[in-house]
DNA sequence: CCCCCTGATGAAACTTGATTGCATGATCAA
DNA sequence: TTGATCATGCAATCAAGTTTCATCAGGGGG
């Protein structure tokens, strides 16, 4: 979990007004190592308040529209959320894998793009860069391994 | 749409039987500029056959599985299909519009990415790397700033 | 020629994730 | 007090994708 993040403050600081639930949804995406499931955003505040599943999309909305939060394609059919780009929380690519659907932060600076040619060609306006990459997990790797060695 | 692909041929080349909806459904996402979703390629090849939504998902799995095709997270909560890279096809990254969702493939190398650092230290194993460019396209952004001259 | 197997397809029902429409309850200003 | 606004809840709905089971064509073996 965050240390140096006050989400209250930082959701006031985003000219919104801190709810009760607004700061428990921010803080379940901020305790998260990585990117979760609106789903599972629900559940988990659910463990310790009364909250409706419709209010969590609405604030996750709202939450992503105001910059606080970055919503993700997951490897699979659903989104996931995490805690958009800040002074605390740089922005860094995700290993994504193709077996379990595991969706892992990876170090920011461990992956470099160069945008310069591309963003000078470019008429839009580019509010930044996501990078994944796409693989088998280690822990799958060992998995598929040893139903080849039993198999065989 | 692409002068250099033989599908059919592809197909074979793949281990597949080409069936009439497996080639026309390659064909379809081909000729796209861009990956388009199922329900996209579902309607197309309708115009010109009979054909189940079921059967445009199976055959969909199968292409990805076997690496004729590419499925990609689209901006919404669909995904995309597009061609798989191979060497008429280099893979690339895209743009996409967070405001009117279009996803635009860019030129093959026009971002590139260092991943030597990462890939030493990783214990997996890494299939392929995605960039993805997050942005307002230009057009949108030419809409927005009509719709704020006429407002103010 | 018949039977059975397999693989491709179709049809309907279902699941999941997300959204919409409408009601309620709190707060605040006129 | 009244009216407006905002956060929330509940039920219904939607859209994408999946599952289950039936059908049908082609290809051996008997």
């Amino acid at each position: 979990m965050c240390q140096r993040c006050n989400y209250l403050e930082l959701i006031e600081t985003h000219g919104l007004d801190p709810t009760p639930n607004r700061v428990r949804i921010m803080e379940v995406i901020g305790n998260n190592p990585s990117p979760i499931r609106a789903q599972e955003i629900f559940t988990t505040v659910r463990r310790t308040a009364e909250i409706n599943r419709v209010t969590v999309y609405r604030i996750l909305d709202l939450l992503v529209e105001r910059g606080l939060a970055a919503r993700l394609s997951g490897g699979g059919r659903s989104l996931v959320y995490g805690i958009a780009p800040n002074e605390n929380h740089p922005a860094h690519p995700h290993f994504h894998c193709k077996n379990c659907d595991v969706l892992q932060c990876l170090q920011p600076g461990s992956l470099k793009v160069d945008i310069g040619d591309y963003q000078r060609s470019f008429a839009g306006e580019i509010r930044g860069v996501d990078v994944r990459v796409e693989g088998i997990c280690s822990s799958c790797l060992k998995k598929v391994r040893n139903l080849r060695s039993k198999t065989s």
